[in-house]
RNA sequence: CGGGCUGUGGCGCAGCUUGGUUAGCGCGCUUGACUGGGGGUCAAGAGGUCGCGGGUUCAAGUCCCGCCAGCCCGACCA
């Protein structure tokens, strides 16, 4: 192997043109030297996303709308057990709803999509394409609840939202995307604010440690960073392996806001009419690009088996009888053993192009089926997040696979928090939550910083992603927040 | 909306300063052969109204004017 003539002329490094800036041909931009340049070759190579043709919009490929499929079905099976119940609201409201509650009014409006035309008229009523579905769930609350008998009332819809974005991101911040919101209503403030806090650790929590394999910080949000109209914001809070951190979940407790706006109102045992508590809840395709940042390495996505595709790639390595043979028995034999395997037999493209791309797709176990190993009765199994290789007897195969997969969550899971533990910081003020923030979480007292303090940090494209108690515990209904510490960081 | 920049095959770009023959390069794509244990090699191909409109000129991708679109940086957001 020659490399090219090193001693290029200038007028000829001209004709070269783009291709010195990508770096070796095919790999990716490492993390380290550009992470957004990273983060968008592999949303575009491992087949995730393409941008849609309206700016702002997005493309599911099949492989990212897999895994969002996966972690749809972990978030609706808790949300089930949570007692609520799926139902569908229409994409339009009317645009006399977004301004019933001042707070959502304010909070919403610049980011609002107006339809003022259909059917080749202009309309009398523009409508408003839902940017959650908060008013027309409540008008529609408000007609459902009654008594005390119909609480509480526990909603959830999967759908699509639109809000107007400056700066969109696949995944992480786009025009339209896919979320599941929550809507409930209830007796009294406790039970509200109970089941807030359920969903909060039951539904996304649970969801992000356990199958996301992604660690958060737990808390709730200051009133500058808080859901327009409601009185307190949950959130889960997570560190991207740039340090920056994520938002990948909020549960809110809505108070009367909402109620007192649509007039939700239920006749309680005495008959007395009173309005409702409220919660709502939601969380987004956004959590792909979690997934992307959280635990991608140089080589690509890295996925957790809970949501990857394919479990199990079994790879033919070169174009020969036995080998496909074998590798056939063996893609069997694991579907056997509940496996999601995928046989990749294709010999029109070469070994080093098909081990890369399962690599950047992220599949977590690759068996590799060659003459050379099938002579000696093994075959090679490559541990995608370690990249290790190893050589296992065709008959333990299974056992294996199952004993390699039961580790990969944990792993990444262990090794994205030791990230964020290297990665935080205590803080004894602004000045030093502004330093340590700028690459990582600083915990600060929130006393130390207050909403002068906030405003401050975000000047220096900071904010607090939440308060919590000093272990890391969510605040009680009687703590006061300057009893509190703040993680500060630079967020997406 | 304020500041900086860019529009050239599917993608990434060179060419423009100093107008001049068939507008190039990398990747990708097609076909074939040889290959095949980490993006393999060779050969032959396909693919471009140079963002749009006007102007200058014998001649415009290149110069001038206008428009449109997009990107980056600042104020909002799951």
């Amino acid at each position: 192997m020659t490399p090219p003539s090193a001693a290029r002329t200038p007028d000829d490094a001209g004709g070269a043109g783009g291709d010195a800036r990508s770096g070796a041909k095919g790999s990716l931009t490492p993390r380290g030297r550009d992470f957004p340049r990273w983060y968008q070759e592999v949303v575009a190579r491992a087949e995730l996303a393409d941008n849609g043709p309206v700016r702002g919009t997005m493309v599911i490929r099949p492989w990212g709308y897999e895994i969002w499929e996966r972690l749809q079905a972990a978030i609706d099976e808790r949300i089930k057990a949570a007692g609520a119940h799926n139902a569908y609201f229409p994409l339009f409201i009317p645009e006399a709803f977004m301004r019933l509650e001042a707070e959502h009014v304010e909070g919403f409006d610049p980011e609002l999509w107006v339809v003022t035309h259909g059917g080749g008229k202009q309309l009398e009523e523009p409508v408003v394409v839902r940017p959650t579905s908060e008013t027309v769930i409540n008008h529609f609350f408000a007609k459902w609840v009654q008594s005390h008998r119909d609480l509480p009332l526990l909603i959830n819809q999967w759908s699509n939202v639109v809000r107007w974005e400056l700066r969109p991101r696949l995944f992480l911040r786009t025009t339209e995307f896919l979320w599941q919101e929550g809507h409930t209503a209830h007796a009294d403030e406790a039970g509200a604010r109970a089941y807030a806090l359920q969903i909060l650790t039951d539904v996304y929590q649970e969801t992000m440690e356990e199958v996301a394999a992604i660690p958060v910080l737990v808390g709730h949000k200051t009133a500058r960073e808080r859901f327009a109209g409601a009185v307190r914001t949950w959130t889960c809070e997570s560190m991207m392996g740039d340090g920056k951190a994520l938002q990948m979940g909020t549960s809110h407790e809505l108070g009367q806001n909402f109620a007192r706006a649509f007039g939700i109102q239920y006749a309680d045992t005495s008959g007395a009419l009173r309005y409702v508590w409220q919660t709502s809840w939601g969380a987004s395709t956004r959590l792909i690009g979690a997934l992307i940042m959280a635990h991608g390495d140089d080589y690509g996505l890295r996925l957790p088996p809970a949501l990857a595709p394919v479990e199990v790639v079994v790879l033919v390595v070169r174009d020969d009888e036995d080998a496909h043979r074998a590798a056939a028995q063996i893609a069997d034999d694991l579907r056997r053993s509940g496996r999601r395997v995928h046989l990749d037999a294709r010999t029109d493209s070469g070994f080093g192009r098909r081990s890369v791309d399962w690599e950047l797709k992220g599949v977590p176990v690759r068996v590799e089926v060659g003459p050379r190993e099938l002579a000696e009765g093994h075959v090679t199994l490559v541990t995608r997040h370690l990249r290790s290789k190893d050589a296992v007897g065709i008959g333990a195969l299974a056992d294996t696979v199952a004993t390699v997969l039961s580790r990969v969550g944990r792993d990444l899971h262990q090794e994205a928090l030791a990230f964020r533990i290297d990665r935080t910081a205590e803080a004894a003020g602004l000045a030093e939550a502004k330093e340590i923030g700028a690459s990582g979480f600083a915990r600060v007292p929130w006393a130390e910083i207050g909403e002068q303090g906030e405003a401050e940090l975000a000047g220096s494209a900071l904010s607090v992603r939440c308060l919590q108690h000093g272990d890391g515990g969510l605040a009680s209904a009687q703590d006061p927040d300057s009893s509190l510490i703040a993680v500060v960081g630079r967020a997406y």
